[in-house]
DNA sequence: CGCGTCGTTGAAAGGATTCAACTTGAGTGG
DNA sequence: CCACTCAAGTTGAATCCTTTCAACGACGCG
Protein backbone atom coordinates (compact mmCIF):
# COMPACT_ATOMS: atom_id res chain seq x y z
CA UNK A 1 0.00 0.00 0.00
CA UNK A 2 2.65 3.07 -0.95
CA UNK A 3 -0.68 5.27 -1.57
CA UNK A 4 -1.14 5.39 1.56
CA UNK A 5 -0.49 8.29 3.68
CA UNK A 6 2.70 8.18 5.36
CA UNK A 7 1.49 9.18 9.08
CA UNK A 8 5.43 8.86 10.67
CA UNK A 9 8.34 7.47 9.88
CA UNK A 10 7.07 4.16 11.74
CA UNK A 11 4.26 3.56 9.98
CA UNK A 12 5.93 4.09 6.53
CA UNK A 13 8.85 1.71 7.00
CA UNK A 14 6.00 -1.18 8.13
CA UNK A 15 4.22 -0.80 4.67
CA UNK A 16 7.60 -0.68 2.83
CA UNK A 17 8.42 -3.59 4.55
CA UNK A 18 5.87 -5.37 3.25
CA UNK A 19 5.24 -4.31 -0.52
CA UNK A 20 7.05 -6.53 -3.15
CA UNK A 21 9.24 -4.07 -3.91
CA UNK A 22 11.27 -4.47 -0.77
CA UNK A 23 10.70 -8.24 -0.31
CA UNK A 24 14.09 -9.99 -0.54
CA UNK A 25 11.91 -13.11 -2.24
CA UNK A 26 11.15 -11.26 -5.46
CA UNK A 27 13.44 -12.47 -7.50
CA UNK A 28 12.38 -15.98 -6.20
CA UNK A 29 8.00 -15.12 -6.67
CA UNK A 30 6.24 -13.45 -9.17
CA UNK A 31 7.92 -10.06 -9.49
CA UNK A 32 10.86 -11.58 -10.90
CA UNK A 33 11.97 -9.23 -14.12
CA UNK A 34 10.17 -6.48 -13.12
CA UNK A 35 11.28 -2.59 -13.31
CA UNK A 36 10.99 -0.16 -10.17
CA UNK A 37 7.77 1.52 -11.67
CA UNK A 38 6.43 -2.19 -12.57
CA UNK A 39 7.08 -3.46 -9.44
CA UNK A 40 5.09 -0.64 -7.83
CA UNK A 41 1.74 -1.74 -9.74
CA UNK A 42 2.18 -4.87 -8.55
CA UNK A 43 2.58 -3.86 -5.12
CA UNK A 44 -0.62 -2.32 -5.38
CA UNK A 45 -2.39 -5.35 -6.00
CA UNK A 46 -0.98 -7.35 -2.98
CA UNK A 47 -3.12 -5.30 -0.70
CA UNK A 48 -4.09 -8.91 1.85
CA UNK A 49 -1.71 -10.51 3.57
CA UNK A 50 -2.33 -13.16 6.26
CA UNK A 51 -0.61 -15.17 8.89
CA UNK A 52 -1.49 -18.61 8.66
CA UNK A 53 -0.93 -20.81 11.81
CA UNK A 54 0.56 -24.50 11.86
CA UNK A 55 -1.91 -26.74 10.71
CA UNK A 56 -4.56 -24.51 9.36
CA UNK A 57 -5.62 -24.27 6.08
CA UNK A 58 -4.87 -21.16 3.58
CA UNK A 59 -7.37 -22.89 1.48
CA UNK A 60 -9.61 -25.97 1.12
CA UNK A 61 -10.54 -28.58 -1.80
CA UNK A 62 -13.68 -27.20 -3.20
CA UNK A 63 -13.61 -23.51 -2.03
CA UNK A 64 -13.97 -21.07 -4.90
CA UNK A 65 -10.92 -19.55 -6.00
CA UNK A 66 -10.29 -16.14 -6.20
CA UNK A 67 -6.67 -15.30 -5.20
CA UNK A 68 -3.39 -17.16 -5.76
CA UNK A 69 -1.12 -16.72 -2.93
CA UNK A 70 2.93 -16.22 -3.01
CA UNK A 71 4.37 -17.48 0.37
CA UNK A 72 6.33 -14.83 2.38
CA UNK A 73 7.80 -16.88 5.62
CA UNK A 74 7.26 -20.36 6.70
CA UNK A 75 6.32 -23.63 4.81
CA UNK A 76 3.49 -26.02 3.15
CA UNK A 77 1.47 -28.78 2.18
CA UNK A 78 -0.30 -29.53 -0.84
CA UNK A 79 -2.98 -32.12 -0.70
CA UNK A 80 -5.56 -33.85 -3.06
CA UNK A 81 -8.30 -36.22 -1.18
CA UNK A 82 -10.16 -39.12 -3.02
CA UNK A 83 -13.57 -40.04 -2.30
CA UNK A 84 -13.05 -43.59 -0.57
CA UNK A 85 -10.68 -41.72 1.67
CA UNK A 86 -7.03 -42.04 0.31
CA UNK A 87 -5.15 -39.12 -0.19
CA UNK A 88 -1.63 -37.88 -1.25
CA UNK A 89 0.64 -34.84 -0.54
CA UNK A 90 1.12 -33.24 -4.30
CA UNK A 91 3.89 -30.77 -2.90
CA UNK A 92 5.97 -29.07 -0.50
CA UNK A 93 5.88 -25.15 -0.79
CA UNK A 94 8.47 -22.84 0.58
CA UNK A 95 8.90 -18.85 0.77
CA UNK A 96 8.75 -17.70 -2.68
CA UNK A 97 6.65 -20.06 -4.13
CA UNK A 98 3.06 -19.93 -5.66
CA UNK A 99 0.38 -21.69 -4.14
CA UNK A 100 -3.38 -22.02 -5.76
CA UNK A 101 -2.43 -22.25 -9.32
CA UNK A 102 -4.69 -24.95 -9.48
CA UNK A 103 -7.61 -23.51 -8.45
CA UNK A 104 -7.96 -21.09 -12.10
CA UNK A 105 -9.20 -24.49 -14.14
CA UNK A 106 -12.42 -24.82 -12.63
CA UNK A 107 -12.42 -21.76 -10.46
CA UNK A 108 -12.64 -23.83 -7.65
CA UNK A 109 -9.70 -24.94 -5.53
CA UNK A 110 -8.76 -28.74 -6.27
CA UNK A 111 -6.45 -29.44 -3.35
CA UNK A 112 -6.00 -28.50 0.64
CA UNK A 113 -3.16 -26.34 1.14
CA UNK A 114 -2.14 -26.52 4.87
CA UNK A 115 0.66 -24.21 6.58
CA UNK A 116 3.36 -26.64 8.14
CA UNK A 117 4.60 -23.84 10.35
CA UNK A 118 3.75 -20.60 11.13
CA UNK A 119 3.36 -18.83 7.98
CA UNK A 120 2.74 -15.50 6.17
CA UNK A 121 1.17 -15.21 3.08
CA UNK A 122 0.63 -12.48 0.01
CA UNK A 123 -3.35 -13.03 -1.11
CA UNK A 124 -3.05 -11.83 -5.05
CA UNK A 125 -6.56 -11.94 -6.31
CA UNK A 126 -6.19 -13.47 -9.42
CA UNK A 127 -8.61 -11.52 -11.84
CA UNK A 128 -6.42 -8.11 -11.02
CA UNK A 129 -3.85 -10.23 -11.88
CA UNK A 130 -4.83 -11.20 -15.44
CA UNK A 131 -5.65 -7.96 -15.88
CA UNK A 132 -2.24 -6.02 -14.78
CA UNK A 133 -0.35 -9.07 -16.64
CA UNK A 134 -2.50 -7.56 -19.87
CA UNK A 135 -0.37 -4.54 -19.55
CA UNK A 136 2.87 -5.76 -18.17
CA UNK A 137 4.20 -8.12 -20.30
CA UNK A 138 7.03 -9.17 -18.08
CA UNK A 139 4.90 -10.00 -15.44
CA UNK A 140 2.67 -11.55 -18.13
CA UNK A 141 5.06 -13.72 -19.50
CA UNK A 142 6.91 -14.68 -15.97
CA UNK A 143 3.72 -15.39 -14.38
CA UNK A 144 3.34 -18.28 -18.10
CA UNK A 145 7.18 -19.28 -16.61
CA UNK A 146 6.34 -20.07 -12.58
CA UNK A 147 3.02 -22.24 -14.49
CA UNK A 148 4.99 -24.23 -16.57
CA UNK A 149 7.41 -24.37 -13.68
CA UNK A 150 4.89 -26.04 -12.08
CA UNK A 151 4.11 -28.66 -14.83
CA UNK A 152 7.58 -29.30 -15.53
CA UNK A 153 8.54 -30.05 -11.54
CA UNK A 154 4.74 -32.37 -11.49
CA UNK A 155 6.36 -34.52 -14.48
CA UNK A 156 9.55 -34.75 -12.04
CA UNK A 157 7.52 -36.18 -9.56
CA UNK A 158 5.50 -38.54 -11.61
CA UNK A 159 9.26 -39.60 -12.58
CA UNK A 160 10.16 -40.10 -9.36
CA UNK A 161 6.78 -42.09 -8.32
CA UNK A 162 6.89 -44.15 -11.75
CA UNK A 163 10.44 -45.46 -11.68
CA UNK A 164 11.98 -44.88 -8.60
CA UNK A 165 12.75 -47.48 -5.65
CA UNK A 166 12.07 -46.69 -2.41
CA UNK A 167 15.48 -45.22 -1.37
CA UNK A 168 16.18 -43.18 -4.95
CA UNK A 169 13.23 -41.24 -3.92
CA UNK A 170 14.01 -40.08 -0.64
CA UNK A 171 17.32 -39.07 -2.08
CA UNK A 172 15.98 -37.19 -4.76
CA UNK A 173 13.22 -35.71 -2.06
CA UNK A 174 16.18 -34.48 0.34
CA UNK A 175 18.16 -33.85 -2.80
CA UNK A 176 15.67 -31.27 -3.97
CA UNK A 177 14.62 -29.32 -0.47
CA UNK A 178 18.63 -29.12 -0.55
CA UNK A 179 19.11 -27.23 -3.76
CA UNK A 180 15.53 -25.05 -2.57
CA UNK A 181 17.08 -24.17 1.05
CA UNK A 182 20.44 -22.97 -0.69
CA UNK A 183 18.53 -20.82 -3.29
CA UNK A 184 17.01 -19.14 -0.02
CA UNK A 185 20.33 -18.43 1.37
CA UNK A 186 20.02 -21.52 3.87
CA UNK A 187 22.63 -24.18 4.52
CA UNK A 188 22.01 -26.93 2.04
CA UNK A 189 23.91 -29.57 4.35
CA UNK A 190 21.75 -28.50 7.34
CA UNK A 191 17.57 -28.26 7.65
CA UNK A 192 14.68 -29.09 9.98
CA UNK A 193 12.24 -31.19 7.92
CA UNK A 194 8.89 -29.27 8.35
CA UNK A 195 6.92 -32.27 7.94
CA UNK A 196 6.53 -35.72 9.39
CA UNK A 197 7.73 -39.05 7.93
CA UNK A 198 4.15 -40.10 6.85
CA UNK A 199 3.63 -36.89 4.78
CA UNK A 200 6.95 -37.79 3.26
CA UNK A 201 5.74 -40.88 2.49
CA UNK A 202 2.57 -39.59 1.01
CA UNK A 203 4.29 -37.26 -1.06
CA UNK A 204 6.76 -40.11 -2.21
CA UNK A 205 4.11 -42.84 -2.68
CA UNK A 206 5.77 -44.71 0.44
CA UNK A 207 4.56 -45.89 3.75
CA UNK A 208 5.73 -44.44 6.47
CA UNK A 209 8.16 -47.09 7.83
CA UNK A 210 9.55 -47.31 4.14
CA UNK A 211 10.71 -43.76 5.04
CA UNK A 212 11.90 -44.21 8.58
CA UNK A 213 14.32 -47.44 7.22
CA UNK A 214 15.35 -45.61 3.94
CA UNK A 215 16.67 -42.43 6.30
CA UNK A 216 18.58 -45.16 8.90
CA UNK A 217 19.92 -46.68 5.83
CA UNK A 218 21.69 -43.39 4.63
CA UNK A 219 22.38 -42.78 7.95
CA UNK A 220 24.39 -46.39 8.04
CA UNK A 221 26.09 -45.76 4.67
CA UNK A 222 26.88 -42.32 6.45
CA UNK A 223 24.99 -39.94 3.92
CA UNK A 224 23.40 -38.33 5.95
CA UNK A 225 22.98 -37.45 10.11
CA UNK A 226 19.10 -37.97 10.79
CA UNK A 227 18.17 -37.54 14.22
CA UNK A 228 14.24 -37.29 13.87
CA UNK A 229 13.27 -33.83 11.81
CA UNK A 230 17.22 -32.60 11.72
CA UNK A 231 18.98 -34.04 8.56
CA UNK A 232 22.77 -32.93 8.30
CA UNK A 233 24.15 -34.22 4.78
CA UNK A 234 27.29 -35.38 5.08
CA UNK A 235 27.45 -37.17 1.51
CA UNK A 236 26.19 -35.39 -1.80
CA UNK A 237 27.38 -37.35 -4.18
CA UNK A 238 26.74 -40.40 -2.40
CA UNK A 239 23.10 -39.10 -2.59
CA UNK A 240 23.50 -38.49 -5.96
CA UNK A 241 25.28 -41.65 -7.32
CA UNK A 242 22.18 -43.62 -5.36
CA UNK A 243 19.61 -41.37 -7.31
CA UNK A 244 21.12 -42.70 -11.00
CA UNK A 245 23.13 -46.30 -10.48
CA UNK A 246 20.57 -48.26 -12.27
CA UNK A 247 19.79 -48.65 -15.75
CA UNK B 1 -5.31 -17.25 -43.11
CA UNK B 2 -8.64 -15.63 -44.30
CA UNK B 3 -7.03 -12.59 -45.31
CA UNK B 4 -5.59 -14.62 -48.34
CA UNK B 5 -7.23 -13.39 -51.17
CA UNK B 6 -9.48 -16.17 -52.84
CA UNK B 7 -8.33 -17.05 -56.21
CA UNK B 8 -11.56 -19.32 -56.39
CA UNK B 9 -13.91 -21.15 -54.40
CA UNK B 10 -12.05 -24.50 -53.72
CA UNK B 11 -9.03 -22.44 -52.57
CA UNK B 12 -11.18 -21.00 -50.27
CA UNK B 13 -12.83 -23.67 -48.84
CA UNK B 14 -9.29 -25.30 -47.87
CA UNK B 15 -8.15 -21.89 -46.38
CA UNK B 16 -11.95 -22.09 -44.49
CA UNK B 17 -11.50 -25.68 -43.70
CA UNK B 18 -7.91 -25.24 -41.39
CA UNK B 19 -9.39 -22.21 -39.57
CA UNK B 20 -9.74 -22.04 -35.92
CA UNK B 21 -13.34 -20.91 -36.57
CA UNK B 22 -13.85 -23.95 -38.29
CA UNK B 23 -12.35 -26.32 -36.91
CA UNK B 24 -15.06 -28.98 -35.02
CA UNK B 25 -12.55 -29.06 -32.06
CA UNK B 26 -12.92 -25.37 -31.45
CA UNK B 27 -15.04 -25.72 -27.95
CA UNK B 28 -12.30 -28.98 -26.98
CA UNK B 29 -9.07 -25.99 -27.71
CA UNK B 30 -7.83 -22.90 -27.24
CA UNK B 31 -10.50 -21.23 -29.09
CA UNK B 32 -13.29 -21.81 -26.31
CA UNK B 33 -15.48 -18.91 -25.40
CA UNK B 34 -14.50 -16.34 -28.23
CA UNK B 35 -17.01 -14.26 -30.30
CA UNK B 36 -16.69 -14.68 -33.87
CA UNK B 37 -14.42 -11.63 -34.22
CA UNK B 38 -11.66 -12.79 -31.54
CA UNK B 39 -11.70 -16.32 -33.67
CA UNK B 40 -10.69 -14.24 -36.65
CA UNK B 41 -7.74 -12.80 -35.29
CA UNK B 42 -6.53 -16.21 -33.35
CA UNK B 43 -6.84 -17.72 -37.26
CA UNK B 44 -4.09 -15.27 -37.83
CA UNK B 45 -2.13 -16.52 -35.11
CA UNK B 46 -2.17 -20.03 -36.44
CA UNK B 47 -0.89 -20.09 -39.88
CA UNK B 48 1.78 -23.34 -39.28
CA UNK B 49 0.25 -26.72 -39.80
CA UNK B 50 2.06 -29.84 -40.21
CA UNK B 51 1.33 -33.23 -40.19
CA UNK B 52 3.31 -36.16 -37.87
CA UNK B 53 3.73 -39.39 -39.31
CA UNK B 54 3.21 -42.18 -36.40
CA UNK B 55 6.26 -42.45 -34.19
CA UNK B 56 7.96 -39.31 -35.51
CA UNK B 57 8.86 -36.71 -32.84
CA UNK B 58 6.77 -33.33 -32.72
CA UNK B 59 9.89 -31.82 -31.03
CA UNK B 60 12.50 -33.51 -28.57
CA UNK B 61 13.72 -32.53 -25.27
CA UNK B 62 16.05 -29.86 -25.23
CA UNK B 63 15.37 -27.98 -28.15
CA UNK B 64 14.41 -24.55 -28.21
CA UNK B 65 10.85 -23.40 -27.48
CA UNK B 66 8.78 -21.18 -29.34
CA UNK B 67 5.56 -22.61 -29.96
CA UNK B 68 2.61 -24.49 -28.22
CA UNK B 69 1.07 -27.26 -30.15
CA UNK B 70 -2.90 -27.67 -30.77
CA UNK B 71 -3.80 -31.27 -31.98
CA UNK B 72 -6.19 -31.12 -35.11
CA UNK B 73 -6.34 -35.02 -35.16
CA UNK B 74 -3.88 -38.15 -33.99
CA UNK B 75 -2.52 -39.25 -30.71
CA UNK B 76 0.59 -38.15 -29.36
CA UNK B 77 2.51 -39.63 -26.28
CA UNK B 78 4.69 -36.97 -24.16
CA UNK B 79 7.94 -38.91 -22.45
CA UNK B 80 11.01 -37.44 -20.11
CA UNK B 81 14.34 -39.52 -20.47
CA UNK B 82 16.30 -39.72 -16.80
CA UNK B 83 20.64 -39.62 -17.68
CA UNK B 84 20.66 -43.26 -16.77
CA UNK B 85 18.48 -44.08 -19.30
CA UNK B 86 14.95 -44.41 -17.65
CA UNK B 87 12.16 -43.27 -19.28
CA UNK B 88 8.40 -42.20 -18.35
CA UNK B 89 5.79 -41.70 -20.11
CA UNK B 90 4.25 -38.57 -18.92
CA UNK B 91 0.68 -38.25 -20.93
CA UNK B 92 -1.24 -39.16 -23.72
CA UNK B 93 -2.72 -36.21 -26.13
CA UNK B 94 -5.53 -36.49 -28.28
CA UNK B 95 -7.33 -33.92 -30.74
CA UNK B 96 -8.11 -30.57 -29.44
CA UNK B 97 -5.60 -31.29 -26.87
CA UNK B 98 -2.27 -28.87 -26.29
CA UNK B 99 1.18 -30.34 -26.22
CA UNK B 100 3.99 -27.83 -25.17
CA UNK B 101 3.01 -26.07 -22.24
CA UNK B 102 6.29 -27.50 -20.36
CA UNK B 103 8.45 -25.32 -22.54
CA UNK B 104 7.29 -22.40 -21.68
CA UNK B 105 9.26 -22.39 -18.51
CA UNK B 106 13.14 -22.90 -19.45
CA UNK B 107 12.52 -21.50 -23.41
CA UNK B 108 13.56 -25.44 -23.69
CA UNK B 109 11.27 -28.27 -24.48
CA UNK B 110 11.91 -30.55 -21.25
CA UNK B 111 10.16 -33.70 -22.88
CA UNK B 112 9.66 -35.07 -26.11
CA UNK B 113 6.65 -35.44 -27.56
CA UNK B 114 6.00 -38.46 -30.19
CA UNK B 115 3.13 -39.21 -32.49
CA UNK B 116 1.94 -42.46 -32.00
CA UNK B 117 -0.74 -42.54 -35.04
CA UNK B 118 -0.10 -39.78 -37.87
CA UNK B 119 -1.27 -36.82 -36.71
CA UNK B 120 -1.76 -33.42 -37.64
CA UNK B 121 -0.75 -29.83 -35.63
CA UNK B 122 -1.27 -26.38 -35.28
CA UNK B 123 1.56 -24.69 -34.14
CA UNK B 124 0.69 -21.36 -32.34
CA UNK B 125 3.92 -19.50 -31.58
CA UNK B 126 4.10 -18.49 -27.97
CA UNK B 127 5.13 -14.83 -27.95
CA UNK B 128 2.10 -14.12 -30.65
CA UNK B 129 -0.28 -15.78 -28.44
CA UNK B 130 1.00 -13.56 -25.19
CA UNK B 131 0.34 -10.66 -27.31
CA UNK B 132 -3.21 -11.50 -28.36
CA UNK B 133 -3.96 -12.32 -25.34
CA UNK B 134 -3.32 -9.31 -23.81
CA UNK B 135 -5.50 -7.86 -26.30
CA UNK B 136 -8.74 -10.97 -25.91
CA UNK B 137 -9.72 -11.29 -22.28
CA UNK B 138 -11.07 -14.29 -22.69
CA UNK B 139 -8.29 -16.19 -24.83
CA UNK B 140 -6.35 -14.79 -21.86
CA UNK B 141 -8.12 -16.53 -19.33
CA UNK B 142 -9.20 -19.60 -21.11
CA UNK B 143 -4.92 -20.31 -21.95
CA UNK B 144 -4.74 -19.79 -18.15
CA UNK B 145 -7.30 -22.58 -17.49
CA UNK B 146 -6.09 -25.00 -19.74
CA UNK B 147 -2.60 -24.46 -17.72
CA UNK B 148 -4.07 -25.06 -14.58
CA UNK B 149 -5.84 -28.08 -15.54
CA UNK B 150 -2.77 -29.64 -16.91
CA UNK B 151 -1.55 -29.28 -13.20
CA UNK B 152 -4.44 -30.59 -12.08
CA UNK B 153 -4.05 -33.26 -14.47
CA UNK B 154 -0.75 -34.04 -13.20
CA UNK B 155 -2.03 -34.11 -10.06
CA UNK B 156 -4.51 -36.72 -10.25
CA UNK B 157 -1.63 -38.76 -12.23
CA UNK B 158 0.58 -38.21 -9.11
CA UNK B 159 -2.48 -39.73 -6.61
CA UNK B 160 -2.68 -42.68 -9.11
CA UNK B 161 0.90 -43.38 -8.79
CA UNK B 162 1.37 -42.97 -5.21
CA UNK B 163 -1.82 -44.61 -4.27
CA UNK B 164 -2.99 -46.75 -6.62
CA UNK B 165 -2.66 -50.70 -6.79
CA UNK B 166 -2.00 -52.03 -10.72
CA UNK B 167 -5.59 -52.98 -11.33
CA UNK B 168 -6.55 -49.55 -10.23
CA UNK B 169 -4.49 -47.42 -12.39
CA UNK B 170 -5.21 -49.54 -15.42
CA UNK B 171 -9.13 -48.83 -14.35
CA UNK B 172 -8.83 -45.30 -13.61
CA UNK B 173 -6.66 -45.53 -17.22
CA UNK B 174 -9.49 -46.89 -18.94
CA UNK B 175 -12.52 -44.80 -17.41
CA UNK B 176 -9.80 -41.52 -18.43
CA UNK B 177 -9.72 -42.69 -22.16
CA UNK B 178 -13.33 -43.66 -22.35
CA UNK B 179 -14.30 -40.45 -21.11
CA UNK B 180 -12.11 -38.35 -23.01
CA UNK B 181 -12.81 -39.93 -26.31
CA UNK B 182 -16.45 -39.39 -25.35
CA UNK B 183 -15.85 -35.88 -25.44
CA UNK B 184 -15.02 -36.01 -28.98
CA UNK B 185 -17.86 -37.57 -29.90
CA UNK B 186 -16.66 -41.49 -29.63
CA UNK B 187 -17.88 -44.35 -28.47
CA UNK B 188 -17.53 -44.39 -24.56
CA UNK B 189 -17.54 -48.05 -24.24
CA UNK B 190 -15.11 -49.37 -27.52
CA UNK B 191 -12.15 -47.80 -28.87
CA UNK B 192 -8.39 -48.90 -29.92
CA UNK B 193 -5.54 -47.98 -28.05
CA UNK B 194 -2.57 -46.12 -29.98
CA UNK B 195 -0.10 -47.03 -27.45
CA UNK B 196 1.57 -50.91 -26.61
CA UNK B 197 1.47 -52.43 -22.94
CA UNK B 198 5.13 -50.97 -22.23
CA UNK B 199 4.03 -47.15 -23.17
CA UNK B 200 0.70 -47.84 -20.52
CA UNK B 201 3.14 -49.57 -18.23
CA UNK B 202 5.35 -46.47 -18.23
CA UNK B 203 2.68 -43.98 -17.61
CA UNK B 204 1.20 -46.30 -15.12
CA UNK B 205 4.34 -46.77 -13.28
CA UNK B 206 3.89 -50.58 -13.69
CA UNK B 207 5.69 -53.25 -15.92
CA UNK B 208 3.87 -54.37 -19.61
CA UNK B 209 3.67 -57.59 -18.35
CA UNK B 210 1.43 -56.36 -14.95
CA UNK B 211 -0.72 -54.42 -17.92
CA UNK B 212 -1.09 -56.83 -19.49
CA UNK B 213 -2.12 -59.14 -16.47
CA UNK B 214 -4.30 -56.65 -15.46
CA UNK B 215 -5.88 -56.45 -18.78
CA UNK B 216 -6.60 -60.68 -18.56
CA UNK B 217 -8.06 -60.66 -15.02
CA UNK B 218 -10.55 -57.48 -15.98
CA UNK B 219 -11.24 -59.72 -19.26
CA UNK B 220 -11.83 -62.82 -16.93
CA UNK B 221 -13.80 -60.80 -14.43
CA UNK B 222 -15.96 -59.46 -17.13
CA UNK B 223 -15.48 -55.64 -16.76
CA UNK B 224 -13.97 -55.79 -20.79
CA UNK B 225 -13.20 -57.58 -23.75
CA UNK B 226 -9.90 -57.06 -24.81
CA UNK B 227 -8.09 -58.21 -28.22
CA UNK B 228 -4.70 -56.68 -28.42
CA UNK B 229 -5.55 -53.21 -28.77
CA UNK B 230 -9.17 -53.27 -29.31
CA UNK B 231 -10.59 -52.79 -26.00
CA UNK B 232 -14.75 -52.54 -25.35
CA UNK B 233 -16.03 -51.94 -22.07
CA UNK B 234 -18.63 -54.11 -20.50
CA UNK B 235 -19.08 -53.06 -17.31
CA UNK B 236 -18.37 -49.06 -16.55
CA UNK B 237 -19.03 -49.52 -12.66
CA UNK B 238 -17.32 -52.98 -12.43
CA UNK B 239 -14.37 -50.36 -13.62
CA UNK B 240 -15.63 -47.89 -11.09
CA UNK B 241 -16.00 -50.26 -7.82
CA UNK B 242 -12.73 -51.43 -8.71
CA UNK B 243 -10.82 -47.88 -8.12
CA UNK B 244 -12.94 -46.76 -4.82
CA UNK B 245 -13.68 -49.79 -3.06
CA UNK B 246 -10.60 -50.02 -0.19
CA UNK B 247 -10.41 -47.15 2.25
C1' DC C 1 6.40 -66.77 -45.65
C1' DG C 2 9.67 -65.36 -42.28
C1' DC C 3 11.18 -62.17 -39.00
C1' DG C 4 10.58 -58.90 -35.53
C1' DT C 5 7.65 -56.51 -32.44
C1' DC C 6 4.03 -56.91 -29.35
C1' DG C 7 1.37 -59.46 -26.13
C1' DT C 8 0.33 -63.32 -22.87
C1' DT C 9 1.28 -66.42 -19.22
C1' DG C 10 3.90 -69.07 -15.54
C1' DA C 11 7.16 -69.54 -11.76
C1' DA C 12 10.53 -67.56 -8.79
C1' DA C 13 12.50 -63.53 -6.63
C1' DG C 14 12.50 -59.14 -4.55
C1' DG C 15 10.97 -54.94 -2.50
C1' DA C 16 7.49 -52.51 -0.03
C1' DT C 17 3.73 -53.04 3.08
C1' DT C 18 1.44 -54.68 7.10
C1' DC C 19 1.19 -55.67 11.80
C1' DA C 20 3.12 -55.11 16.04
C1' DA C 21 6.18 -53.79 19.72
C1' DC C 22 9.02 -50.46 21.47
C1' DT C 23 11.51 -45.78 21.80
C1' DT C 24 11.80 -40.90 21.76
C1' DG C 25 10.32 -36.30 22.39
C1' DA C 26 7.14 -32.48 23.15
C1' DG C 27 3.52 -30.60 25.72
C1' DT C 28 0.37 -30.56 29.88
C1' DG C 29 -0.86 -30.29 34.33
C1' DG C 30 -0.39 -31.60 39.12
C1' DC D 1 9.97 -29.69 38.17
C1' DC D 2 8.74 -34.09 37.15
C1' DA D 3 5.34 -37.55 35.88
C1' DC D 4 2.07 -38.47 32.45
C1' DT D 5 0.28 -38.74 27.89
C1' DC D 6 0.12 -38.77 23.13
C1' DA D 7 2.05 -38.15 18.66
C1' DA D 8 5.96 -39.28 15.96
C1' DG D 9 9.62 -42.30 14.84
C1' DT D 10 12.20 -46.80 14.73
C1' DT D 11 12.74 -51.62 14.04
C1' DG D 12 11.58 -56.65 13.26
C1' DA D 13 9.07 -60.47 11.04
C1' DA D 14 5.68 -62.13 7.98
C1' DT D 15 2.94 -61.22 4.00
C1' DC D 16 1.69 -59.63 -0.38
C1' DC D 17 2.07 -57.45 -4.73
C1' DT D 18 4.86 -56.40 -8.50
C1' DT D 19 8.84 -57.47 -10.98
C1' DT D 20 12.01 -60.46 -13.20
C1' DC D 21 13.14 -64.11 -16.15
C1' DA D 22 11.66 -67.06 -19.53
C1' DA D 23 8.92 -69.34 -22.95
C1' DC D 24 5.48 -69.12 -26.16
C1' DG D 25 1.71 -67.16 -29.25
C1' DA D 26 -0.14 -63.55 -32.37
C1' DC D 27 0.02 -60.16 -35.55
C1' DG D 28 1.93 -57.13 -39.26
C1' DC D 29 5.22 -55.73 -42.58
C1' DG D 30 8.50 -56.51 -46.26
Amino acid sequence: MPSTIPLNQEITLTVIKTACSNCNLRELCLPFGLSLEELERLDDLISTRRRIKRGDHLYRAGEAFDSIYAIRSGFFKTDVLLEDGRDQVTGFQMAGELLGLDGISTEHHTCNAIALEDSEICAIPFNRLESLSREIHNLQHHFHKVMSREIVRDHGVMMLLGTMRAEERLAAFLLNLSQRFTARGFSHAEFYLRMTREEIGSYLGLKLETVSRAFSKFQEEGYIAVQQKHIRILNVNGLKALMNHRA
